[in-house]
Formats: C-alpha cells, structure tokens, sequence
DNA sequence: AACAAGTGAAACAAGTATGTCACAGTTGAC
DNA sequence: GTCAACTGTGACATACTTGTTTCACTTGTT
C-alpha cells in the first residue's frame, strides 16, 4: 500500500522565501517574541498563506528556526577551534564569532531549543580547557557556560557611548566588547586577570 | 460640578483577593509570560470576572505586579544599608535579601516597569561605593549593576546538586548561593577576590 | 438584623491569531 | 513553450482572550 511520495520538485523561489521568512522571523520575535504570523510575512514581504504554505504551523516554523540558530552556533564553535587551540584564544575568538552573528542572543537563548546538547557540550569543554589550563579556578564548567551566557546579553547589547568600553585609542568598536567580556567572564570564574 | 467619590468602603474580603490575585499572577507569569487572565485567575482560586472587577485591564493588573515588585526591592535596598554600610557588606546582605524575596527576578527585570529609576539609583549607588572603596576597578556603575542583576538570575536557579554550591561544611544553602554571586560579582567587576 | 460589598455562573460582544481553501495570475525548470 | 510550482487576494472556520453585563447568592460591617 505503498503510496510513493509524489515527484515535488522544490523551485528556487520557494527556498528564497523560507529564508525570508526565517530572517524576517528572527528579527521580529527578537522584538517581540508573541509577534504574529502576519507581522512576520510583512517583515518579510510575503503574504501571510505563503508562510503557512513554507511552514505547516507557528511551531513548525519556530523548531526550524531554532534549528537554525543551532546550526550557527555549533558552526562558531567549529570555526573557534574550541577543542584544540589554546583556550584563552578559543574563548576570544568565539566571542567574536558569535557576536558576528548579529543574532539577537537573548532570543536565541530564550528559545531554549537553539541551544542543543551538542552546543552545551561544546562551551563545557571550553571551559573545561580553561580550568585544566589555569586560565580559571571554577572547577564547574557548567557554571562557566551560564556565566558567559548571561553576561553575553549584556556586552552585546551595551550603548556604543557606554564608559565601560572606552578605548584607549580609536579602537574596533566590537573588538572593545569583546575583549570586555573575555576579561568579564574570566574574572567572574577566579582567573587571574589576562591583562598585558 | 464635584460629584463626591461615592464612599465606596474597602472590604477585607476584597483585599484579601487583590493579594491573592497578584501573588497567583506573579508565579505563573513567571513561567509563561504571556499566560491568560483565566490561568492566572484559576491559579488564584477565584473567578476570572473577579480578576476583572479587582483590575480594570490587564495592563492595570501587569501595573499593579510592577509597582508591588518594585517596593519589594526599594525596601531591600534600603533593609541593606546601601548608602551607609560598608560597600561590600551591603552587596552581601542586598544579595540574601532579595533571595529571601523568592520572587522569580527573571520575570521581575523582564517587567521593565519594576526596575524604577529609583531602584537603579539605589544599586548604581552600591556599585559606585564598591569602587571608590577599591573593592572592584570597574570604573561605570552602570556596568556593574547590569552585571549584577544578569548574574543574579544565574545563580538564582542555579541546581542544589551543582558542584559549584558545594560548600565545606553541611552549610546553608542560601548563604552559598549568596557568597558565590558576590565572589562572581566582585571579580567580574575586576576586584581582588574578598577570600578568606 | 440590615445593607452594602463581594462573589460565581452564564451569557454576550469584539478582537485577534491560526489554519484552510479556491481561484487567478506569475514565474521557474525542462 | 509547456507544465508544474509558487504566489497573492479574499473568504471562511475555529479557537482563544479580553472585557462587560445580569442575576442569584454569600459574606463582611455596623
């Protein structure tokens, strides 16, 4: 009884449309994580029918969103050489990675899917690395994870005129967040401070 | 033209359902902020109509939470000697305080409303006098409270089995989960750890 | 005891979100 | 160029939430 699965090709267009909709849908619920369906086919230029043709229901659409953000980040875990370079570098350049995202991390994180066990993995052994390696004295890296999580909001999104990030010179604007959060998270796991 | 407020007595009984109303509203907006009147109405043991007669609109009713949570942490501040007390000790004592509140504090910041200017002074203030007596680098106050408050949640909820509580002795819970955060704080904040 | 205040049940209205359908027109793939 | 895939418009059904009103009943206050 074997009804074969009909030849549906999937055309271009339609695939330029999921990716719309998933970055239209990501820069909304950023916002405003109760936003409709509709003010998300706005943000994206399509009609409403057309998301539901893309995504069968709002959770649909929200797993693979969430699939998404997963995919990035375990992308910048890779890219970081988290498990092989030498940790105080890893952590550095994760930062930046993430940061270059431009994703809204609150949302990300909010959305507890996007943050898969293979993801907690990756950062666990990060700061596994960093305790064997000296660089901090909290034995837990679990506790290491949630603290740059969390203060992974607050750099991110820290006014431009903030006088924590004052430079010395004219300085990257990004480079100054992340080394503030480097130093941040370090000093909040007992490290001793990796100032020159 | 001055119709007299007709002399509308407050019944106890009536107060008694405001209070609870507001105490079955914050835990379960706790969980799910976007949760239905009814839900919280059920989780108050009353009527839905009741929730209506007690505040006009949702958003009286989300105002009302906002206000009561913000007395709650100007009480704190002022219970913790913010001003007066040595700096660090007061951080100590605001900390366990607003644990005391058992209140969900993720909730409570993501209600904007009940972080008032006035609570922002009082923990700006904290961080301020934390600096000037040495006790952290970071030179911007404001920095330190977001650090605060984004960590707070983190060790809020943080598992009674974790490896990071672990304490000596068969101690308190809440004065581990109290110390941990201020040591977290302290040392985000660029201090030299306050250990023993 | 008397009266005002409070409550629950039931019904109603209005608004909004989700999901589906049919139809006509457009566009990509071969 | 042909056909299947894709899209927008408009309409529809359904469900949920907010907010109001009426009525009968209970409870607090004096």
């Amino acid at each position: 009884m074997g009804g074969d699965s009909p030849p549906r090709r999937i055309r271009a267009d339609a695939e330029r449309s999921t990716a719309r909709i998933l970055e239209a849908a990501e820069a909304v619920l950023a916002v405003d994580s109760a936003a409709s369906l509709e003010r998300i086919a706005d943000a994206a230029g399509l009609a409403r029918v057309t998301v539901h043709r893309r995504f069968a229901s709002r959770t649909a659409l929200l797993d693979a969103l969430a699939e998404q953000l997963s995919q990035r980040y375990l992308l910048g875990l890779a890219k970081a050489r988290v498990e092989t370079a030498p940790p105080l570098i890893a952590l550095h350049r994760l930062t930046e990675i993430v940061f270059d995202l431009k994703l809204s991390h609150r949302f990300a994180v909010q959305l507890s899917a996007a943050i898969t066990p293979a993801v907690l993995d990756g950062l666990d052994l990060l700061f596994a690395r960093l305790r064997d390696a000296g660089a901090i004295t909290a034995a837990d890296p679990v506790w290491g994870r949630q603290v740059f999580l969390a203060l992974l909001h607050e750099v991110h999104d820290l006014p431009v005129g903030s006088p924590t990030l004052a430079s010395p010179g004219a300085g990257d604007e990004v480079e100054a967040k992340v080394s503030l959060l480097v130093r941040t998270v370090v000093g909040a796991l007992g490290g001793s401070d990796p100032h020159s």
